[in-house]
Formats: C-alpha cells, structure tokens, sequence
DNA sequence: CCCCTACGCCATCTTACATCA
DNA sequence: TCTGATGTAAGATGGCGTAGG
C-alpha cells in the first residue's frame, strides 16, 4: 500500500514545472547531503506512469517533472511550484532549511499554558473525532480503531455533547506534539499498526493520529513549495543578471570588433557550448544543434546556451 | 466490470491562541 | 490592565481519486 501511495505522491507531486533554468554556474551541484526532511525517499519511488524523462528537479519529495506529471490541484489553481533541487542535488543554498522544523508558532504555543495540559485529560480532546467519515467507516466496519477499549483521550465522553453539532477541537499537547513530529520524521506516513501504536503511546485516537500526520504532510508540502519558489526566484535573479552580463559582453565584442577588426580576428573563437540541463554535460556544437531539436519525447526544455552565439560572427566554427 | 473498502490529498471550515491598538 | 479585532497555526471534515480485494 504505501508504494503505491508514493508512486501517487510522486505522480501528484509532479507540478508541472517546464523551466529549462541551468542553475550549474549560479549553484554549483553537490553531493546530496543528509535531508533533514524525511518524505517519502525518492528512490523507492516506482516510475510514475508517464514516459521517462529525466526528473532533473526534485525537491524533497517534490518531483518536479514535465508537465504530464501535473498536479490534481494544480489542475485545479495553478500554484507557484518551484524546486529545490536539481538532479536529485539539493542547492546548496537551502541546506539548513527544514520544512519538517516545527513553525515558530508552535514553539510561540509552546510557551503557553497548554504545556501543561495532560494530554489524557483534555476535556477537548476527541470531541470532534468522531464524527468523520473514517470514523463513521471505523465503527461499521471496524479496522484497528480501539474504540472505546483504545483508551483513547475522549473514550469516555465521546461526542455526548457533540450531538449537538459543535465541534470542539484538541490542542495536542507539546509532548503529544514532540512524539508526533518524531514520528513523522522517521516516517510520513503510517500503517496500521503504527497509528495504532502511536495512538496508544499518545493516548490519542488513530484517527486523530491519522490527521495529524495528513495535515502534517500537506503543511510540509506548503513549505517545501515556499522554498522552492524562493529558489527559482532567486535562479531568476541569477539568470537575469547573468544575461546581462554576457549582453554587456556581447556588445563590447561587437565594438571591439568594429574599432579593431585585427585584433579582433586573432582572437580566439567563440565557442558555442550548450549544457544539458538532464545530465550538465557539455555538448558539441553537432550535439548541441542536434539537441537544439525538439526533443522526442515532447520535453519542454531544450539546451541552455551557456556561451553567447555569433551567428554572423566571423569566427563561428563551421 | 462493478462494488466496496481503505487510504491519501486537497480545499475548506473551525477553533485556539497571539498580537496589537 | 482589560478588551475586542485581527491574523495565524493547526485540528477536523467532506469530497474526490486511486488501488486492491
């Protein structure tokens, strides 16, 4: 189940970025370091049903492949998606940015006078819980839920006064929280047997469980976004400004070649380099203008110039 | 092929809490 | 210091898609 789960991850995850961005200069590629965040690992992933393309951007679990790999949401409202690595590297600039570190908020909550509050006797704590469909599922069929025998925080006054609709919400405790974002450091997502456990060990409900790490999952996801869109901001910037640098070079070329025609000629050719942005391999120029061709399998990105090209330059290769 | 179940993701609602005027 | 408005984080819910039995 949970490799089919992320092959769905990775198919949903696939935002559809089609930005043909050589990032090799701006941020030199390194070894993938230890992620701190712990999503589903990439390399389990079974290939997504779609042709095989050279997933060059992935994220933490985020994959960023061509457009056949869209996002239901995205299908639905386009959404910045960015990436945060490339090749599988992640950018350097973004090490030390853990989307799985609890948000400031909840260190702010921390300090407040629910710390102290017992998880076990919350009066709040499962008020709601039951009333979702997978509760409704959980009581007609009955998976490993421990209902009532579970122990669970609101074994006990399970929705008595929620039959009158209102829904009370828990606040986890920060220890129930501690356990919880543990958890979902090893793993993102649960079996059976583990939100069981978990619930047990929390004195929670599987279903609240079940929850948390949903909500805990789509947080993260939300912040890995913001990060990446930072970064394709900033391989934007860096783009930008390394474009007009090699303008600023290309028309000092051309006044120099105006004003002395001479020593312009004795100076050695311009190369026209491309990069492949799957692998960052240098091509010829025969293999640059054959990858100048539209890709077979439809890819959106074709070489990145890495080098300006003379088209009516005197020392273009022949 | 259809149905059911379980599960995940998403959008959204709701609530708790912090901040500020 | 108190209070109401406001913003934000997070728990919860319902809908939908998918896979497997």
């Amino acid at each position: 189940m949970e490799m089919m789960v992320n092959a769905r991850d990775q198919e949903q995850h696939g935002l559809g970025l089609s930005l043909s961005l050589s990032i090799a200069t701006a941020h030199p590629v390194e070894p993938p370091p230890q992620r701190a965040i712990s999503v589903a690992p990439i390399s389990s992933h079974p290939a997504p049903p779609m042709p095989p393309q050279p997933q060059w951007w992935s994220g933490a679990g985020l994959f960023f492949s061509p457009s056949s790999g869209m996002d239901r949401s995205l299908e639905r409202k386009q959404q910045p998606g960015a990436v945060a690595a490339c090749h599988g590297h992640e950018m350097p600039f973004l090490r030390g940015i853990d989307v799985n570190r609890a948000p400031a908020g909840e260190a702010r909550r921390g300090s407040c006078s629910e710390d102290e509050e017992p998880a076990a006797s919350s009066p709040n704590s499962t008020l709601s819980s039951l009333s979702g469909k997978r509760a409704a599922a959980t009581r007609s069929g009955g998976d490993q839920t421990p209902r009532a025998g579970g122990g669970g925080v609101g074994s006990d006054d399970e929705d008595s006064g929620a039959g009158g609709g209102s829904r009370k919400k828990l606040r986890l405790s920060k220890d129930q929280a501690a356990v919880l974002e543990e958890s979902f450091k090893e793993h993102n997502t649960l079996n059976p047997k583990q939100k069981a456990a978990l619930a047990k060990q929390l004195n929670l409900k599987p279903r609240q469980v079940e929850v948390w790490f949903q909500n805990r999952r789509a947080r993260t996801k939300l912040k890995q976004t913001e990060v990446d869109c930072e970064f394709l901001k900033r391989c934007c910037e860096t783009l930008t400004e390394e474009n007009r640098r090699l303008q600023r070079e290309v028309a000092e070329l051309r006044a120099l070649k105006l004003v002395a025609p001479h020593q312009y000629a004795r100076m050695p050719p311009p190369t026209t380099l491309t990069m492949c942005p799957s692998c960052e391999r240098l091509a010829t120029a025969d293999e640059a203008g054959r990858a100048a061709r539209p890709a077979p399998t439809g890819l959106p990105w074709g070489p990145v110039p890495v080098r300006p090209v003379f088209v009516d330059g005197p020392a273009r290769r022949s």
